[in-house]
DNA sequence: GCCGATTTGTCCGTATGTATC
DNA sequence: CGATACATACGGACAAATCGG
């Protein structure tokens, strides 16, 4: 459900040109006839717009309109810019998943896992390792750290299904923004073991390691992603500034 | 120079949160405080937060304020979410770098080439293979794809320097928005002989894709980056959407 | 628990600037 | 040159969330 105006339009706007209502290459309606076509504000549209362009689905042109430049994408891909679940990103890509929790344990963070992590040390910690798999293939290792005090009651059940789902759900937690790292690192005796792989053809594999906010602006989740490199595709729309 | 009052304003907070004004998890002034301080109206100010707050600098919260959760990053990492020359790239982190043209040809897509890059079958191409040294050390392998016609007159002499001053400044293209994706990709002859890799050390890079549009909406470059593991980092703030 | 003050979020209308055709 | 298009900026109104008394 929209909760404003402009998101509206803009789910609205995208829809149509997903449904190739606009050619591509083709300008779309200009800003006054797309206000009067939705009765609202040039603000509220210049809103809706400004996200479409953001997405990487239309350009604006000062003085000549604004053009449609989506194009299709054709393959599975993770969302750059937005926070998903794998749970998420799985039903978004209507594929089938599973989530295996390898480790469910509490540990106390001291100097080595501060310094790794950024939490406290002292800090109470949940440690998780899970395989995520996608059609019955096992494609992602994450080692999950949750600050305990903002997971509370976690466990093994609640993490095979959907930790975020939790997290907003139970315990209404909001979940803001996060910080990513995508690197390429050597595999391990783990991920060797889980993922499937043999090191005579991949020895590495992408990591994204994240640090997550919550609306308290408390950092309450580190985690690293180790995924199989055959398998990972990560995509972003850049946009160059003056 | 800044071309307009919210973007002074954002590049001025900017270097304010930079430069320590605020502790960490501090609130900012509130709105009305930094409108009387900017003596700006009220969109414009929020323009410039907004802005601070995709950039991951602060978070905002309903009925409480603006929160600091800019964290200083420790490491060499390219931009992401904006468009960025490896020269710019390069100076932004304050590093001695060099480009050395391995090939510089012309050609004419093909099927198969049209099918990889997205460029129309029979589009005259400049070709060309370029080597990046940060520091004197190879990091980065490209293969660039120009569309001749978006590109004219560009030669190995301008590649060794920066190719996109000589379409923004000489040619006066404005380059506007790039789809990019990441995978990893199994190392080939190429890369191992310039990148000075090792295969029993790494048998993959990362790689990145990029296509890239103009003012036009003319796809005029298809880019694939091909990056020693050891040394990639991309990063990237994401923001978890209703 | 209520109320009022503060703070951010959404929306509107208008005026002016600048680029394109 | 005028008409059209997007870009920037201002000011005002009300809603929603938070916090303190």
């Amino acid at each position: 459900m929209p909760k404003s105006i402009y998101e509206s339009i803009y789910r609205d706007l995208k829809r149509r040109i997903e449904a190739d209502e606009f050619a591509y290459r083709e300008l779309l309606p200009s800003e006054n006839t797309l206000i009067q076509t939705y009765n609202c504000s040039r603000n509220t549209l210049r809103r809706a717009v400004s996200r479409l362009v953001s997405d990487g689905y239309v350009q604006t042109m000062q003085g000549k309109g604004v053009r449609n430049i989506y194009q299709p994408v054709e393959q599975t891909s993770f969302a750059i810019g937005e926070i998903e679940s794998f749970r998420e990103s799985a039903l978004r890509n209507g594929q089938s998943y599973r989530t295996q929790v390898l480790l469910f344990m509490e540990l106390t963070a001291d100097e080595a896992l501060s310094a790794k992590t950024g939490f406290p040390v002292g800090g109470e910690i949940y440690y998780l390792q899970r395989l995520h798999f996608l059609d019955e293939k096992p494609l992602i290792l994450n080692h999950n750290y949750f600050l305990k005090e903002c997971a509370r009651g976690l466990t093994k059940e609640i993490a095979e299904g959907s930790i975020y789902d939790y997290l907003e759900g139970t315990l209404r937690m909001s979940i803001v923004n996060s910080r990513r790292i995508m690197t390429v690192e050597k595999i391990t005796e783990i991920d060797e073991k889980y993922l499937e792989l043999n090191v005579e053809d991949y020895n590495c594999m992408a990591v994204v390691t994240s640090y997550t906010y919550n609306g308290d602006g408390v950092m309450f989740e580190f985690t690293q992603s180790r995924h199989r490199p055959d398998y990972f595709r990560f995509q972003e729309v850049a946009v160059r500034k003056g």
